[in-house]
DNA sequence: AATTAAATTTAGACAAAACTAAAAATTTGT
DNA sequence: ACAAATTTTTAGTTTTGTCTAAATTTAATT
């Protein structure tokens, strides 16, 4: 597989996820920053080799062998971004770039020994699963921050922007996976929130509270 | 840099050194497994971006950005080598294959923290030297086991075949770098040794002892 | 010095992956 | 149901890196 086509099928994965659901020309060519006809021409090769299906005018989803290959690139990314923040000391903003280069690296062997260096995780430093090597993972019950009722406890799990200006504005504020969060109040003018998190008192805005991920306690 | 210009300048450098010794275009061919006439493209291409000094029938000879190219480009290769080796297992003889690839990552955070977890490593598996950030590295006086005058004692410290085939066959015969050397015996009909290593005695033919490089007690 | 051999370059072609512009199919709106 | 808008595909180019075959230059031999 050409590095192009892992980062077609991979494209085409997070669109659609595992379900044969087609996923629309368009949207596949505007999550890839590029053209339409462009991704014309891959789906007919994808589809020759047996990775997609496709029909002409009908939108393009993955086969089950697509969904095994899309699972180990992405397994392959997130485990490359954890190794880059647990064992080089990279902040969670700096490390998507890098995997995407890494995750094309072709070594069965280095990618497992990878997973065995950092000793098997099953969440990546976004708090997205990891999927094994046999293309299982962890569907963690989770909700948006901004969804969850008043007076309740969660922790803080995931991000749904995983932009390094997002990233970089929680690591600021002292938001971090782990953190333990009570929502106090909420403000209705602006949906924004008053929230405890680790002792201190802090008031965030809607816009990051429907980016955040939270594990209620249960 | 794209991937290929990486690779030809590496092997410019493989085959030349940091001299201006202009390499032919048939040899940088055939190093590469590749036509002339594709050196022949690159050459202008290179040329061009300023990395090698190139006139027509005249062969190929890298500039300072050449030099400084190729030494980063090998630097990468072998510390990820001695990466895959110390923090991953690997055997000396499959890590080649795997640093061909890691060493077009393209992030200079990423390969400084590698250097830096390996603790600033100056050689890599196979006795190489590892350039540093800024291009130097040490060249360490060795010499063919083949060449050593008879009855004198030293340390493997390089092996100059570096194929699988050679590499596996050294650890069969638990030869490797550390290992201390002392040369019993030499037959003339064949040029082979007789050697003590580590207490154990040993008879090597010439084909090996023209392969293993060791670094004379002083 | 002329001829032959070897090395190197040119010219033209090809595959991969992208693009633009135009044509065709599908969806939407009235 | 039909025209308009949108989406998708086709056709034809471009760039990068490779190839083959032919032409050219350099090196080696007689
Ligand atoms: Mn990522
Ligand atoms: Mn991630
Ligand atoms: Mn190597
Ligand atoms: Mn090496």
């Amino acid at each position: 597989m050409t590095r192009s086509e892992e980062n077609y099928i991979k494209t085409i994965f997070h669109l659609g996820g595992s379900d044969s659901v087609p996923i629309a020309t368009n949207a596949i060519a505007e999550q890839m920053e590029t053209k339409p006809s462009s991704v014309t021409d891959m789906a007919k090769k994808l589809a020759e080799k047996g990775l997609v299906h496709y029909k002409k005018y009908q939108g393009v989803s993955l086969t089950d062998i697509g969904v095994k290959t899309a699972l180990s690139i992405i397994r392959k990314h997130r485990l490359w971004e954890v190794f880059l923040v647990k064992k080089l000391d990279f902040s969670w903003d700096e490390v998507h770039e890098v995997a995407e280069q890494l995750e094309h690296i072709k070594s069965e062997k280095l990618i497992d020994k990878i997973d065995e260096l950092l000793d098997f995780p099953k969440f990546d430093p976004h708090g997205d699963p990891i999927p094994s090597k046999d293309g299982k993972f962890m569907i963690r019950d989770k909700q948006l921050l901004s969804d969850v009722p008043i007076h309740t406890d969660g922790v803080c799990v995931g991000v749904k922007d995983t932009s390094p200006t997002f990233l970089k504005f929680l690591d600021k504020n002292n938001i971090a996976l782990g953190n333990t969060i009570r929502i106090l109040d909420k403000e209705e003018f602006d949906q924004s929130l008053h929230i405890q998190m680790d002792g201190k008192e802090l008031h965030i805005s809607h816009q990051i509270a429907s980016n955040l991920y939270v594990k209620l306690n249960d």
